[in-house]
RNA sequence: GGGCAGUUAGCUCAGCUGGUUAGAGCACCUGCCUUACACGCAGGGGGUCACUGGUUCGAAUCCAGUACUGCCCACCA
């Protein structure tokens, strides 16, 4: 980057990025040693489904886990990430079903083996680009390692844990009323159902009461359940209904006898008091059945049409039935009234469709015995959330569990290692097809033909990946893990589960820390997401603006554990800052002489008020980014670092040295280099795990060496003694009469290549030294000629003034200043001042005030008060002179 | 129905355990191609800190309530 033609040129990333990649894969910089003596730090990679492809989330996602793992390395760490992605059970089986549908053909048609063999296919495919991507944003895994869900010696592990719950009867299989997602055809947990309040209709149906001109009317949501109702229920203290009570009614349409129960559960003040029970089609009813021994009516075929038991309705959509099912109820005078109303209907998570509530025998586990540890595990503070209101929703989750439903009726997945003989029954649980029935010897022996939720190989994740059920080396090394970065929408899918997963299986957790990032939305605050079409696609950002820019970007970006809102323009900050950065480094390269530069050792014994301002807000700096990254605060840190590398270093300190550099003698020239290219590496170092490319590149070119690595030094300690507040005022003191002088500069419009001659008076002898000994080094960011300095400086005829605490600056602008408005520039800041002491003023004289504050505070207000009351003499005194010119 | 967040400049956000002349970035206005950087430099305008009470000598900051926004959970047909 030294070299002449990249003079002038901003940074262009894409030259730089995929070098430096390479080369630390090569190095092994990735890679985790299990025999290594360094203490682990160990992140497992959310994985994610092969179906993704790379969005924002993901970029969020992935950026912090690479800022965690490449800053613990530095530290020292033995740091292992670990990459892989998902089998994505029914997201990827429906991608292939589609492309079958294109072809002419079908799952069913095509038959189970030949389906999943298409399915690998398609998903070696795929798998590997997401990877890919991951890798262009600087994603620093252990790609020796990458794992899939899928893989065997996965499914090993899924299978152990599936006998090892199943012999412990924490596995068991039921009928019960399960979520039904039609359009799948396949159940789903209740954790994958989404709920939607939409705009429906509350119809009140009437049912004759047998033997009577009498009508019992109930209130229904769902009215072509009805054609599986097998009771009415009401409450057994309702008044209005006791009579009634073990009756019949008949049926609408389909009229068939129905008892009337009485049950606890109605509720006597919602709707008409009565309840339709369909046994079949809705949890509650399911128990109203139980208890009153009802039949169950299934009428619904699996793919949500209605079937023969819905009569004349056979065939139709479950909505169309409904439809027509209404128009005959009011037909024949049924329907009593249709209210509107709000419902909420659950959905399938992947597909959107609403699910039904049916009767099904599936498998399911017993969570409550697998919670306790989890519980215990948060509330004792061994592992936490960050931010840390997450524990309350984590907790609320586990407390009120419910059994997990885990067979899925599809192809592509790990399939329930659950035998079952053809000739006796006998359920045989085993790792494969056993030869023989264990009890009646046939050999006629079917595998159950269910596979199992997609979450039951990724709950194992943190351990699977290192070679559990086997007590390997890397499980030894690596696990627990240490960080889980993830947001917030699948604490209970994922979190929650590895959680129970780790406790049960490894008898110690998964992860100590949780960091849950927000979701990211675009520019509108709306959620990014692909069938609103409103996603920004990180690797053209990367095009764009490099990996770093996208980095720094995204993590400026996000507000520690809310929603990030980005658009297209938020990437230009990122751009902008890493310009910034490298154009520094081109000034510091430059000046530092043609030597290789030593950028480690400072000349103590020769730094300047200067060069000892820049390592105390550097040692300061460190302190805060290090507080900040161990507290998850990454967006802070980036800030901080942001402030510290554009506002001190660039704004402040390169420009504070260049008079050494171009004018000073040798020694202070030198000094200056050092110091400069000592906080330059720090910085290097501090932003290294948040934008690695540009940082490596820019070190590299500053030692002449792509051998010495960034990624593989050290992490800066902030070295002790520089932290120093009075002299970091000192120079805050030059800090603000530059300020002054441009204020008045630019106001009075003077031109900017105009130097002008400066006068200021000062309050004490202290200041007066620091100004004069150091206006050499401010005097061209001021743009000042010639400066006096002194206790009794007097404000010179047609000139600008400025009063700041302690002192008062003049420019003389003979010629150029026009009096209104300096006057109303005064009068302005006269009025200001006057308002602050007023405050201060009636503050100091309420004796309530010096009686309750402490001391300190009390001083500081009055040293303000006499710092107000001279600027204000001052003040009348310069608009006082004003008006004899 | 319950829970959790949030409400500070036109926009996105800082502001830690109460004492600051309430800050930053973007946007806006003015002037600058000053030999690191126009993806830049310098200067400027812009906020009764959602509302109402309370605690306190003192509240953007603590407490209570209200309103709105977003998210999550919930079997009331």
């Amino acid at each position: 980057m030294a070299d002449e033609k990249s003079k002038g040129k901003p940074y262009s990333p894409k030259e730089v990025e995929n070098k430096w990649y390479e080369k630390w894969v090569e190095a092994g910089a990735f890679h985790g040693d299990p025999k290594s003596d360094k203490k682990p730090y160990t992140i497992v990679i959310p994985p994610p489904n092969v179906t993704d492809i790379l969005h924002l989330g993901h970029a969020l996602n992935n950026t912090i886990q690479d800022i965690l793992v490449r800053r613990k390395r530095m530290q020292g760490c033995e740091g292992e990430w670990l990459p892989g992605s998902d089998h994505a059970g029914i997201a990827t089986q429906v991608i292939v079903e589609k492309q079958l549908v294109k072809e002419g053909t079908t799952r069913r048609e095509m038959g189970r083996d030949k389906f999943v063999e298409r399915v690998w296919g398609w998903a070696n495919k795929n798998k590997d680009s997401i990877l890919g991507q991951l890798k262009k944003i600087g994603s620093s895994c252990d790609w020796e390692r990458t794992r899939f869900t899928y893989d065997e010696d996965l499914s090993n592990a899924v299978k152990e844990v599936f006998l090892r719950l199943y012999e412990k009867g924490l596995i068991y299989k039921g009928y019960r009323i399960v979520n039904w997602c039609p359009k799948d055809q396949t159940s789903i947990s209740d954790d994958e159902v989404e709920h939607k309040e939409i705009d429906s209709h509350l119809w009140h149906i009437r049912y004759k009461v047998k033997g009577s001109d009498e009508y019992l009317t109930v209130a229904t949501t769902r009215p072509e359940t009805m054609l599986g109702d097998t009771a009415l229920a009401v409450n057994p203290t309702d008044t209005r209904y006791k009579k009634m009570v073990g009756k019949t009614v008949i049926l609408p349409i389909l009229e068939r006898e129905l008892p009337i129960v009485a049950d606890n559960y109605v509720d006597q003040e919602f709707g008409t008091g009565v309840v339709k029970v369909t046994p079949a089609h809705d949890p509650n009813d399911f128990e109203i059945g139980r208890r009153h021994d009802l039949e169950q009516i299934n009428i619904m075929n699996l793919d949500g049409t209605l079937n023969e038991n819905a009569g004349k309705y056979k065939g139709l959509d479950r909505y169309e039935g409904r439809k027509q099912l209404l128009k005959d109820l009011e037909a024949k005078g049924f329907l009593v009234k249709t209210d509107k109303y709000k419902l909420s209907v659950g959905t399938h998570d992947r597909c959107k469709t609403v699910v039904e509530p049916m009767l099904s025998e599936q498998w399911f586990v017993k969570m409550e015995p697998l919670a306790k540890p989890a519980i215990e595990a948060v509330k004792s503070g061994k592992i936490k959330f960050h931010p840390e209101h997450w524990t309350k929703t984590y907790m609320h989750w586990m407390e009120n569990i419910r059994d997990w439903c885990i067979s899925r009726q599809l192809w592509w997945g790990h399939r329930i290692p659950i035998y079952y003989c053809q000739e006796c029954g006998e359920t045989i649980a085993a790792r494969s097809m056993p030869e023989t029935c264990p009890a009646c010897k046939s050999k006629i022996i079917i595998q159950d033909e269910d596979v199992l939720d997609t979450w039951f190989s990724s709950w194992l994740w943190p351990f699977s990946v290192f070679g559990w059920p086997e007590n390997t080396d890397l499980l030894k090394k690596f696990y627990p893990t240490d960080t889980l970065v993830t947001a917030s929408e699948i604490i209970f899918l994922w979190v929650a589960r590895m959680v129970m997963a780790g406790y049960e299986f490894m008898g110690d957790l998964p992860f100590r820390d949780v960091y849950i990032h927000g979701t990211v939305r675009d520019a509108d605050g709306v959620k990014m997401s692909k069938s609103l079409g409103n996603g920004i696609d990180p690797v053209l950002i990367v095009d764009q603006y490099g990996a770093d820019a996208l980095r720094i970007a995204l993590i400026l970006a996000s507000p520690d554990g809310q929603d990030p809102w980005i658009g297209q323009n938020s990437f230009e900050l990122g751009r902008n800052f890493n310009n910034k950065l490298w154009n520094a480094s081109r000034f510091v390269k430059m000046n530092l002489g043609d030597k290789t530069p030593d950028l480690d050792t400072l000349p103590k014994d020769k730094l300047i008020l200067i060069d000892k301002w820049i390592l105390s807000r550097l040692e300061k700096t460190i302190k805060s980014v290090n507080a900040d990254c161990d507290a998850f605060k990454l967006n802070s840190a980036a800030k901080t670092l942001y402030e510290f590398t554009w506002k001190d270093f660039c704004d402040w300190y390169i420009e504070l040295i260049k008079p050494r550099l171009y004018d000073g003698t040798e020694e202070e020239k030198q000094t200056a280099q050092q110091v400069a290219g000592y906080v330059l590496k720090r910085i290097l170092l501090l932003l290294h795990p948040f934008i690695p490319f540009i940082t490596e590149e820019i070190h590299a070119s500053l030692i002449d060496s792509e051998d010495t690595f960034l990624t593989t030094s050290a992490w800066p300690v902030a070295e002790e003694g520089f932290a120093d507040d009075e002299l970091e005022e000192r120079l805050n003191r030059i800090q603000m009469v530059v300020n002054a002088i441009r204020n008045i500069r630019s106001e009075m419009n003077v031109p900017p290549g105009k130097r002008a001659d400066v006068m200021i008076r000062v309050d004490d002898q202290a200041l007066g030294t620091t100004l004069t000994d150091y206006f050499d080094y401010y005097k061209n960011l001021a743009r000042i000629e010639e400066i006096t300095i002194g206790e009794d400086v007097k404000k010179p005829n047609m000139s600008a003034s400025a009063i700041l605490q302690g002192a008062e600056i003049f420019i003389p602008l003979e010629g150029l200043i026009d009096i209104d408005f300096e006057r109303q520039r005064l009068n302005k800041e006269l009025t200001n001042l006057k308002n602050q002491l007023e405050k201060l003023s009636r503050k100091l004289a309420n004796p309530d005030y010096l009686a309750n504050a402490p001391a300190d505070v009390v001083d500081k207000d009055r040293s303000k008060k006499t710092d107000f009351e001279n600027r204000v003499e001052k003040l009348n005194q310069n608009l006082e002179q004003l008006m004899n010119w």
